[in-house]
DNA sequence: ACACTGACCACTG
DNA sequence: CCAGTGGCCAGTG
């Protein structure tokens, strides 16, 4: 596959994230700049399944919601392994999502 | 080359 | 509040 920065910069970020936090696909792209094109970090993420213990199941939507769960090997994996780092989901949705929210623009602060 | 899709998001009426 | 729309752009048929 081709290797692009925004694709780097995207797993670079993911890798970032801290164990019991989460990010959404829309703070990523912003954070790279590239504001409307947070589809792409979905289609980046789907390129990465091949990452062994690539924290994919940390980046969900703006929601909260697990809209990638159905890219992993099983249906609940991703709750799973959010639930394995004390991070609550409730009908796949991550519960306390505003508390345990990580943000790279705030975080990683420019 | 063209049309459509997608792990999304913000804006508009 | 809900539906529609535009933007982003790599992959696929």
């Amino acid at each position: 596959m081709k290797t692009t920065n925004f694709n780097n910069d995207v797993i670079e970020l993911v890798w970032l994230i801290p164990k019991g936090r989460v990010t959404s696909y829309g703070a990523i792209a912003n954070y790279l700049g590239a504001k409307k094109s947070s589809r792409m970090v979905g289609w980046v993420l789907n390129s990465t399944f091949n990452i062994p213990s690539f924290p994919a199941y940390r980046v969900v939507n703006r929601f909260g919601l697990l809209s990638g769960k159905s890219h992993f090997s099983s249906i609940t994996k991703m709750e799973e392994l959010l639930l394995i780092e004390g991070v609550e989901v409730e009908n796949d949705i991550v519960v306390n999502f505003k508390e345990i929210f990580w943000d790279p623009m705030i975080e990683l602060k420019l």
